[in-house]
DNA sequence: TGGCTATTTGGCCACAATGCCAAACAGATC
DNA sequence: GATCTGTTTGGCATTGTGGCCAAATAGCCA
């Protein structure tokens, strides 16, 4: 049952783990808006140039980013851009937990 | 530009952190056909209940499926089916790598 | 070549995640 | 209450992650 499919779960686990984590959401999303070198995005981040590298690392080799070196820096674009679709139902699940939350506050 | 969305962004890492795992996924697309006991999953997936079980408190604490106690045993739904959306996006991805590696495989 | 900038890699440390076992806990039934 | 089943929690060993610094690498320009 599971063991059949684990090896397709394990590869859609890894896009999804290197997806989770805060600086690497934030990359993606300035990501979408057009290509981006590791300066800018370290710039951005504002932590140590060679922790951004590492996360672009991450993302570059989990697919969902290619990079592409012209001169002394290197640009990095999103390979699939339906990854911000993802968001719309991460923000319903936040939603929810912030409804249960009030639902959980209010006095009945 | 980082600091001021950091806070959004962790909680939605927060939810991909939480299925970013190949026996969660299992679970989530167990539940999208109905809810599920605790002991189904576990025969499914092969683990130590206790395993399976904390598992399961991943999802719960991320807010993606409820948990209803009935008699002895507990079932678990899923509080947000659009999470299964996600994975088109996820295959894109995988399908885009196969791709690549096939060009990168074709002597040209 | 030498120096400058941009990026990656290796090393290290602190911390989090995974999985099992054993123990605790909750509900049902006798 | 005693016991059985189902589930959760605590403890522990192993492994993975995230961050910084320092060093290595790559490309430009003089």
């Amino acid at each position: 049952m599971y063991q059949k499919r684990k090896t397709i779960l394990e590869a859609r686990a890894k896009v999804l783990k290197a997806m989770a984590h805060p600086s690497r959401l934030f990359i993606l999303e300035e990501l979408e808006q057009g290509e981006r070198c590791v300066c800018d995005l370290t710039e951005m981040i504002g932590a140590d140039v060679s922790t951004v590298s590492k996360h672009l690392s991450v993302l570059k080799q989990a697919g969902i980013v290619i990079d592409d070196k012209r001169g002394n820096q290197v640009f990095y674009q999103l390979r699939v851009p339906c990854i911000l679709n993802f968001f719309d139902c991460i923000e319903s699940v936040l939603s929810e937990q912030a409804k249960a939350q009030v639902a959980c506050l209010t006095p009945s």
